[in-house]
DNA sequence: CATAACACGGATAATATCACTCCGCGTTTG
DNA sequence: CAAACGCGGAGTGATATTATCCGTGTTATG
């Protein structure tokens, strides 16, 4: 049919994350470990979602990404046309005009208004955007934490929290290195 | 966003001109050559549109396609899977099971039934696909047949009744090639 | 002040898909 | 038999997706 890409996915995933991270900002590379995906790509991912707005950015060590808004006031759509830019569901060639029963030039009632193909493509893709733009952050987090055990948020932020107080200086509390799995031996 | 294919549109404008098609089969190089389209690239679209049941083929001089059933019975949604074969709009990578903050593999409530943000996604498309399935060959024919002079559906039939005519046989009768324009000269 | 970690942007590469062409096969009609 | 058809496979150029790596500038910590 079409195809959202895996970056929404990416985005949305590593946002939900964002919502109720106490502990300030958190960085793509801590997402992206804490996820199981890509760091550089994510990285790509997310000055994206700053220009649209949907999360702010700080700079230097200990800095990383926050929701710019409340969870509620940031909806799919938004996250989908931030990533992929407004892209149509169908880029209509305007055929109707081409026919060759016209001579040269088509008649104007021809190619007046929307061409009744382009008409039901919209029509769908009204549909599909506004399917995504009923479904907030908040409605994910809620559907998140109705499947999870209370303590999961728990074990997040134990995670997170560790990650970025590891980022500078109190490192060593609990000596092992994790990232990436490598030993040294 | 995604993309509904050329395909697609080919597709749809070409079972447009069979439905009121008398002058029996007509073959993909007509109907590419009537709307301006490439006719090698039509060629490949319309089996597809066999394989699925909406046209019937027949071969030979002469030969060309048919709807295989009623415009009423033909809807957008079955022209868009025969010719893009039902890929789903979302293709979930199922990053939850990946979250750090499970140990080595993922407890079961975290990959229970659908992902969250899969769902929403799978909503979407279930909106866009009953729009397009709402959507029959009938309604954009009359859609068409709305804006259209009623002098021009004897047209169409004229420029395809010759075509249809010249293949074999009583080429002469107005001497002219058409076909490509191209002279002798 | 040096270091380390961050955001950000540009360059590159591998893979896939799309739009399209070309060819050869078997079938049917004049 | 020739011409036109449907059909399938192979191949091409352009573009998009999913990455990776590097360099620049910024900021907190020792």
């Amino acid at each position: 049919m079409a195809h959202l890409t895996v970056s929404v996915e990416y985005a949305i995933h590593s946002l939900l994350w964002l919502v109720d991270a106490e502990t300030a900002p958190l960085s793509s590379r801590d997402l992206a470990d804490f996820q199981g995906v890509s760091p550089s790509y994510l990285a790509k991912i997310f000055p994206k979602l700053e220009k649209a707005g949907i999360v702010k950015a700080s700079e230097g060590v200990r800095g990383g990404y926050e929701l710019a808004r409340a969870p509620e006031d940031i909806n799919f759509l938004q996250i989908v046309d931030a990533i992929e830019g407004r892209k149509p569901l169908f880029d209509c060639q305007e055929i109707r005009g081409r026919c060759a029963a016209f001579g040269e030039l088509p008649p104007t009632w021809a190619t007046r208004g929307v061409c009744s193909v382009h008409a039901v493509m919209l029509r769908a893709e009204k549909a599909m955007r506004e399917t995504l733009a009923g479904a907030s952050l908040r409605d994910l987090t809620q559907a998140v934490s109705r499947k999870a055990p209370p303590e999961f948020a728990n074990d997040v932020k134990a995670w997170l929290g560790e990650r970025v107080l590891r980022r500078a200086g109190k490192s060593s509390s609990s000596a092992r290195l994790s990232s990436h799995g490598e030993d040294l031996s």
